[in-house]
DNA sequence: GTAAAATATGAACATATACCGATATTCACA
DNA sequence: TGTGAATATCGGTATATGTTCATATTTTAC
């Protein structure tokens, strides 16, 4: 009986640990900033370079690789490198489906 | 002439309108503060009052009230009065399902 | 090796945010 | 109407955050 059980309102609420706290706080706080929801979004359909970001978004670059290495940390985009350009793609399915689902909402609305 | 000519090459990423953009990422920043995870998590099961929420959570009284003002302005969370005591109960469910599996996700590490 | 490119980093600044103490407001009821 | 309880609001403060400019680092081509 220790199965994982999703029922609606079930007792999830065993008491939240500081670690637990701090990464759930960390992953919502990264989407909570427009440039990366921009960004992420951006990332949804394939592989863009940090200038092309840039230019897209009209962006410094500067402001796009901060905000890349903030994502990064959070394991929320890699890059693969070809040659001295750095290929960005987003690296956490679960983030992107929660953003994709909620811009829905929130465009259908 | 307008240069606006960036919609070339995606057909499921529309482009993301100003409104859009701030209404989600309000939504994700009222869950990118540990304070406002800890009160939304204590409203998973049933409603608090005001001061059951600080007591329980050992937070001010005007903490709790300026969070919950915030997170009623999004709509997350409604009331209803009893005398002079508010009862606060979560009043969106998409974004309550997001947190549960997103601590969830978080827990399980 | 040097130069050019692409990107990363650091410092500075302005703004936003969260918390606190104190006070104001609202409501029920004698 | 006045009083106490519950909640909301205000002013102040410390910290966090996002952007920018300037510069450093990395990589490839020559």
């Amino acid at each position: 009986m220790e199965e994982n059980n999703e029922a609606e309102e079930n007792e999830i609420s065993e008491d939240l640990d500081e670690e637990t706290l701090f990464v759930v706080s960390q992953t919502f706080k990264a989407l909570g900033d427009p440039t990366r929801i921009r960004i992420l979004h951006l990332l949804f359909n394939k592989e863009y370079s940090v200038n092309e970001i840039a230019e897209t978004l009209h962006l410094r670059q500067s402001t796009v690789s901060h905000q890349l290495r903030f994502l990064k940390n959070l394991r929320l985009v890699k890059y693969r490198r070809a040659g001295t350009t750095l290929f960005y793609s987003h690296d956490d399915e679960h983030v992107m489906n929660m953003l994709k689902q909620t811009l829905d909402h929130a465009c259908h609305h």
